[in-house]
This record gives structure tokens, sequence and C-alpha cells, in this order.
DNA sequence: GTCTATATAGGGATAGAC
DNA sequence: GTCTATCCCTATATAGAC
């Protein structure tokens, strides 16, 4: 594995688990066991760094959010949809969780990340309307705008919430489980009839699966 | 006034407009147009500052989000005590803004800051119980748990999420405004026939204040 | 490509005069 | 209480040898 991969993915790395602003170019060399120098041989900052992981993850999102808008989801996929957005997001925590700072002090990827929350919400609007053509989704058509924003912030905001209030190490599966339900949960009430059957067919998953981590 | 008192205040206005980690204390004294040696006279040092600030906010919070366990709030104050709860936000926002970062720089802030938020879930939670209780709100007792994490998620970060994506200058009283709209939104499902009304008659007050804003 | 050594800058903090 | 001067530390970044 060539030494400017190795750097990319130990930032990653580091950057997700002490957060961004709290990681040095020295810690990252030294994690590497590289000089300081090495490093900026191959990017020309921190910021060249956190740039092209930021571009990495934005090329992804990017096709992941899109996807509702070129074809209509099945039912049974909008669950499993959750759960690819859940992840991604997560390989790259770190953004998000000094979203604020990170906007601010990085001027590259300012407009774009501000490009991909809005099309968070359009994702999310996007899928609503989807499911209230189909009939699933018994809501008023200026309800659709709040319930996407609703689900838009519990995505972007999830693994910070979740993080601050839990005691879980980090590496915990449970955080993306326990995210799709939070945005789930934003849903069920507008499903009428089969938002009960759907509630109860996400506990049973869940109970599922905490009763499966407890005994792996 | 006194010159402690107008750093305090002169702080948290820093903080608040250009975020906790962007305010050197040197900006804190050439704002006030005294020397930084002066500063350290007041303060040990910016932590004690933002100590000082948070432990503030800290007695605030703790009586606003103990106010609904104290005693049932009667129906139409359910919204009122959302505007209250958001106004102490706001005039603290700084941390919200970067709430994690805040809480790994700051020791002495980090339990503390960490109970507020768990309070603010009970606080939701025993709202929701209420309503409940009193017949208005149509909820199975599992998703009381989902809704109060929602509306405790909803408050702690619609400042961030709001700033992010809209283009609202910060003093936008709007902020608030939608940011009780938006946790308003999140009951409103469960409120019945009930709820098609209060989302009229919030929707009419939104209109109304909009229209007020944009003539005053 | 990689190293060592070092420059530079900024923010936090103190000493001592007034 | 307030100022000036200064120190220290840390993080970013560069120069030049190997």
């Amino acid at each position: 594995m060539k030494t400017r991969d190795r750097i990319l993915m130990v930032s990653l790395a580091l950057f997700n688990r002490d957060g961004e602003p709290n990681v040095t170019t020295v810690d990252i060399s030294h994690e590497l066991d590289i000089s300081p120098g090495n490093l900026y041989y191959h990017f020309k900052g921190k910021d060249e760094l956190v740039n092209e992981l930021f571009e990495r993850f934005y090329e992804q999102m990017n096709l992941i959010l899109r996807a509702p808008q070129k074809q209509t989801l099945a039912t049974e996929d909008y669950w499993f949809y959750l759960i690819v957005l859940f992840e991604q997001i997560y390989d790259y925590r770190f953004l998000y969780r000094n979203i604020s700072l990170i906007s601010q002090r990085y001027e590259h990827i300012k407009r774009p990340l501000h490009r991909l929350l809005k099309l968070t919400i359009d994702s999310c609007s996007t899928v609503c309307q989807q499911m209230h053509t189909a009939g699933l989704l018994n809501t008023r058509q200026e309800q659709i705008g709040l319930l996407a924003n609703s689900m838009a912030l519990t995505i972007t905001y999830w693994f910070n919430f979740d993080n601050l209030v839990t005691e879980r190490t980090d590496d915990d599966y449970g955080m993306i489980r326990d995210g799709v339900r939070q945005v789930m949960s934003l849903i069920t009430p507008y499903l009428g009839d089969l938002g009960d059957s759907f509630l109860d067919a996400i506990n049973t998953l869940y109970i599922k699966q905490v009763h499966d981590e407890h005994h792996r």
C-alpha cells in the first residue's frame, strides 16, 4: 500500500476517533511511524488531507442521495436505504462531529457540504413524496417539508447526539441500528394501519439484533 | 458596569457570533479596548471564562427543564414553554454550535452538559407522558421514548442545522420560530383530530408572524 | 521518498511597572 | 485595576541532507 494512501486511511481513522481539531499532522505521522516532513511531501498540508477525504465522501454521498430520485424504491428497500446512508456517514463521521467548525475552517468544503445537506433534505422529501403517492404515507402536503427536515436533521446529527448521550464505545454498530430506528420512528405515525405492524416489525428486528449481539 | 461583567458579556457575544474555538483572549480584550493582561487579572484564563458562562446557562436551563415535572402545564402553555426553552438556548448557542468540541476541551463542562442533555430528553418525555395521560396524545407507550429523543435532538441541534442550511442572518428571530414549529411538527401526527386544527393554528400563527415581520 | 532540523505563527498565560 | 512586555507552548510548514 502506497504511503499516500496509508496517510489518508490513518488520518481518517484518527479524525473519526479523536475529532479532526484534536488531530495534528505530527499525530498522524507518529501513528504511521513516518516523519512529519514525509507527510508534507505527500500533502501540502492538513487542508489538502481533509479536502481529499471530503472529496471521497462527497462522491459517495452524491450517489446515495440521488438514488431515490432516479428510481422509485420498493417499499421494503427504504429500510435498507437508510442503513446504507448511515453507514456511509459513519465512515466519515468526523465531518459531522464538528460540522460547523469544519465548514468554517475549510473554505473548499463549505459549499459542497452545504449542497450535501440540502440534498439530504431533498432526498428525504422525495422518499416521502413517493410513499405518499403510493398511498402509504397519510400526510398533508405541507407536513412533508417539515417531516423531511426532521429526517435530515436526525440523519445529520444522530452520531453526534448518540455520542453525547450514551456511553457507547465508538465502534458499536448499535449506533447505526438506533439511528435508522430513530429516523423510521418519524415516519411511522403517518403509516396509518400499516404503522403499527411496521413498528412491530422494527421492534422485533431491533430486539432480535440486541439479543444476537448480547449472545455473540 | 464592572469590567468583569463586561468581559463576560462581550465574550458571550463573540462566542455566539464567531464560534468559541475562533475567539481568542486577545480578540475579547481588543473588542473591549482593554489589554489581555487585564483580562487575565479578572479570569485565570479562557477556561474560567467559558466555565462561568456555562454555569449561568446551566442554572437557567435546570429551572426551565424541570418545570414540567413540577407541575403539569396547561395545554396552551406547551407552545410557550418551547419558546422559552429555545430563547434560552439561543442566548448561549455557542455551547451547542461546537458541542462535541466544548464537551471534550472543557473538563468541567463535560458532565453537567451531559446531564442537561439527559434532562432535555426527560423533560420532553414528561411532557409527552402528560399529554398522553390527558388523552391528547394518541401514541403507544414505546413510541414516547423515541418521540422524546426526536424532540430533544431537534432542540439540541436546531440552530446548528438551520445555520448550515439557510442563509439567515444570525439575529433573525425566525430561527426560534421555525425551531418551535419543527419540534411541534413531531407531535402533531399523534394529536389525532386535534392535530389538524392544531396544525392549522400553528400555520396561521406562522404565516401571520412572517407577514408581520415582512411589513415591520 | 524519507529523514532531521528548524523556521514561523498564533494563542494562552505571566511578571512587574504604573 | 490596568498596562506593557515578554515567555511558553503547540501546530503548521519548510529546507536541505540522505
